[in-house]
DNA sequence: GATCAATCGTTCGGTAACTGAACCGTTCGG
DNA sequence: CCGAACGGTTCAGTTACCGAACGATTGATC
């Protein structure tokens, strides 16, 4: 039985339509919709958030600034050495401690980073496109108590916190 | 300046409120939880969507099995012989061509299989809790035409059909 | 002022989850 | 019967990280 199903039976794994999987599918390819995105600039996700970290608090510590994103401080360094060698922002020498390094956007950075920013923002609305202003508002809302049901709390992206 | 700014000031990038940003979160975040779901039953969720695949259609080969479910031949090989190794599915010599080999479930995958529908059905209940049946539905909707605005044909995971 | 624990940034080896190219045995079309 | 194509497998490589160990430096304590 079951031996004959190529060519017209049309044989699919029921999908899940469940809302679990209904996110997890679309957040998934939305994740890569962005990187794509980002793509022409030459910007990873992370280096993108992590300009924008920096640019939020210029100056601040390479290793306050790894606990903030909740990444490794391994791979903090992983980030600002490709950064750096870019010229998009550098390490200077904490004044009283030698030990720390402050991270500064440099001209090229910012710049960069506002065309990222630019970039970002159309896609989120081609994202909502086939939605108009109420429905989206809607859906952010729902999305919202959703995400408060599963005790995110809103912030940084889950992947850079959720190392369960 | 901005050299003080360690113990009040509450310094947080602010974040992207944006569609987005929050479905990518979000998604990651049940993605991961789901994840975490199957571990007691020391299922991956790629092994839980093949038992399920092949339960749905037994005995099909493992080169259309891979096709249906967008992932790589040498990929499906290896998520395979772990299955067979736990003996949750065997690999049958196909009657007639000696190359094919076609995937039947065995018992113990059939009630495997059976256990992770139900963590999974429970799961999903947990993620839409928040909501009433309404808004449940709601979302689902707009979720579904945010799919579709995506070009997102519905059914498999995307993180199986989206690798551009 | 000498010692010692802690801290910052870095290096390095490792891991998870895959992919792509190359390969072998087999089958099929001419 | 021969060559192209196919199913399944192997293997080396890639991506995106983490953790342990390390050197330089600092601050805390005697």
């Amino acid at each position: 039985m079951a031996e004959r199903n190529s060519e017209t039976a049309e044989v699919v794994t029921p999908p899940f339509r469940s809302v679990a999987f209904l996110l997890s599918s679309l957040g998934y390819a939305i994740s890569r919709r962005f990187h794509h995105m980002l793509e022409p600039l030459d910007l990873e996700p992370g280096e993108f958030a992590l300009l924008r970290a920096v640019s939020a608090s210029d100056g601040e510590a390479q290793s306050a600034l790894a606990e903030r994103m909740h990444i490794s401080p391994s791979w903090m360094v992983a980030i600002v050495d490709e950064l750096e060698r870019r010229e998009l922002l550098e390490r200077r020498p904490h004044a009283r401690d030698r030990r720390v390094r402050n991270l500064h956007l440099t001209v090229g950075g910012k710049k960069l980073l506002k065309q990222a920013e630019k970039r970002a923002q159309q896609f989120d609305r081609q994202v909502g496109d086939p939605l108009n202003a109420t429905e989206l508002q809607q859906l952010v809302e729902l999305l919202q108590r959703v995400e408060a049901g599963l005790d995110l709390q809103p912030g940084a992206h889950a992947a850079m916190r959720e190392r369960l």
